[in-house]
DNA sequence: TTGTAGGCGTTATCAT
DNA sequence: ATGATAACGCCTACAA
């Protein structure tokens, strides 16, 4: 592979106008510029990416950090941030925390010690404490669905609180008063915040919050399926099923399916994420549409401000979430 | 942050010797060893991997390219990559080609510039030339899902012939003889493998290729709607619909059911892939195992083992697809 | 506008 | 077993 040293030979420049060149720096002549080119075409010159790094304390890589690398809601992340990311010519380095503070911990250092420029991170089970302590350090550091008090620059959220007081709001709505509810592992701040929503939306409407309809799950088909099952044993009455997420809600469904009862006739269901999936079960979930894809485009733009300085784009922290109305929920009225 | 100098004073030993002790060669003596070490906790010291790969020309890290970030398949398969090169210490780098031909070799071109020490690639839209020239160049390159002639060393692969048999076979074993058939992009192998599979199949019970029941569709929703529209349009018979991905038999599931078809009484289906969304959808999709995520794990392996030295592992570079059976194909017997 | 020269933090090759 | 020292390929003051 041919060498900067070489170019310049051939230019018959210094190293230092060749590496202006390949800098975009303005101030080279045109006439030599051309030649430098040339001869960077003629000898199929590439610059090393690593020796930029070491000279310019710069890899041009945005570390991230996810739960995991599949699943519907993961994806569209991923998608969204490196869309952005690499038209400005940065690459991203992904690696997984799975939900467990050792792990979301290792995964840190791990892309730290990559020298990345900054990171994205989507973490579950680390403290705010530590999120603060992290901030600290010289590698710039981004969240993805979380808020944390004092740090309202670097995240990007959603309104988790808003999107529970819709869905549960949805429901009653239509009718619906005997409403059970299925959470989300209560240590994850969204879970908390849609309970929280819900509990808001049933206090609205001055309905209880009744314990025998509730149960935490684990944000899995599974969750969803023993959350229906421990209702359906303790022969508890209900009519409507709002579940924390999709996966969950279509846990749910298909074991209230399989258990003879008809959805939504006998029992309405809604969800929270709009992914894919929502769309293809049967019938089509009524859910809350989380915009992940726009966050992480969000997400990106925000290291593009702050680490590459593209000073002038727009920002928006916060997202809204939404309510879209399929046929999983009935109405009563 | 401390560098390696450092630590060699603090140590009182040679920047060599500290070199030694990081990169675990083992001609260095308990004592000084433990000198050194000490002197790394005191300071805190962190290799500096940029410079690190700048002197030994190795960046610990493999370029992966997928199609697409999000979607089961993917997610399933860049899982599987990670997940074993993380425990080996290597980290990926990971890019997108759209199976767009142009944008597949931006994609090449990006990950080749930074240097990774092996490129793992899901291509779909470059030619079997371009590889094959591609390999010639320093950094090795692997192949998931392509099979390329002379490069089988290179290439982890499904049987995708195999699968496309063994998905029609099991339809005409339970007794259908008016089958339709949604196709793939045929640019690409898989979908020509299929399909090939799928005649083999036909061809074997003595029974015709009809192309009126013949439709080829983009390996997503849209084309298994459009695949159903155009049968039903044209007033086919059919009791069967072999497609050639999950994505197809689902947007075709349900643009059936809203059409007043039942299935499976009236139209059975079979898919292929068995992506997540095949147990979710109603009525739960028989289709073809395709063990991407072992695939993932085994790319994964032998870049382990041709590029990293870990010579002892066993390779299996040809996966076998299998038939798993639920409730959408219709037994007419 | 262009060139010179000193880093950037390691690894690797020789000696010792 | 350990130490000097030259790469590695580029960036960036500073000088000209």
């Amino acid at each position: 592979m041919a060498t900067i040293y070489e170019v310049s030979k051939l230019a018959g420049v210094s190293l230092a106008t060749v590496s202006r060149v390949t800098s975009k720096n303005t101030k080279v002549s045109d006439k030599t510029r051309q030649k430098v080119l040339d001869a960077m075409k003629e000898l199929d010159y590439r610059p090393n990416s690593i020796a930029q790094s070491l000279a310019s304390n710069r890899t041009n890589s945005v570390g991230i950090l996810v739960s995991e690398l599949h699943g519907p809601f993961f994806g569209l992340m991923m998608a969204g941030i490196e869309e952005e990311l690499r038209v400005a010519g940065k690459h991203v380095i992904i690696t997984t925390g799975h939900s467990d503070e050792e792990k979301e911990k290792d995964g840190i250092d791990f892309l730290i010690s990559r020298n990345c420029d900054a990171l994205i991170l989507h973490v579950e089970a680390v403290t705010d404490e530590y999120i603060i302590e992290l901030c600290k350090g010289k590698t710039p550091i981004f969240l993805m669905n979380r808020y944390v008090d004092g740090l309202n620059e670097n995240c990007i959220s959603l309104d988790n609180e808003l999107g529970g007081y819709l869905a549960t709001k949805a429901i009653i709505e239509k009718g619906h008063s005997d409403i059970a509810y299925i959470a989300g592992p209560q240590f994850k701040d969204d879970a908390q915040d849609r309970l929280a929503g819900h509990k808001r939306a049933l206090a609205e409407h001055n309905m209880p919050f009744n314990n025998d309809l509730f149960y935490i799950g684990d944000f899995r088909e599974a969750g969803g399926i023993d959350g229906i099952k421990y209702f359906i044993n303790n022969k508890s009455n209900f009519t409507a099923l709002v579940c924390a997420n999709d996966e969950m809600a279509a846990g749910a469904m298909i074991h209230a399916r399989e258990n003879g009862i008809t959805i939504p006739n006998e029992l309405s269901i809604i969800g929270f994420d709009n992914i894919i999936l929502a769309r293809y079960i049967y019938p089509k979930l009524t859910t809350i549409v989380n915009p992940i894809d726009e966050m992480g485009h969000m997400a990106a733009k925000l290291v593009l401000k702050h680490v590459y300085q593209q000073k002038d784009l727009l920002i928006q922290h916060a997202f809204q979430p939404v309510l879209i109305t399929r046929d999983s929920v009935f109405d009563l009225k």
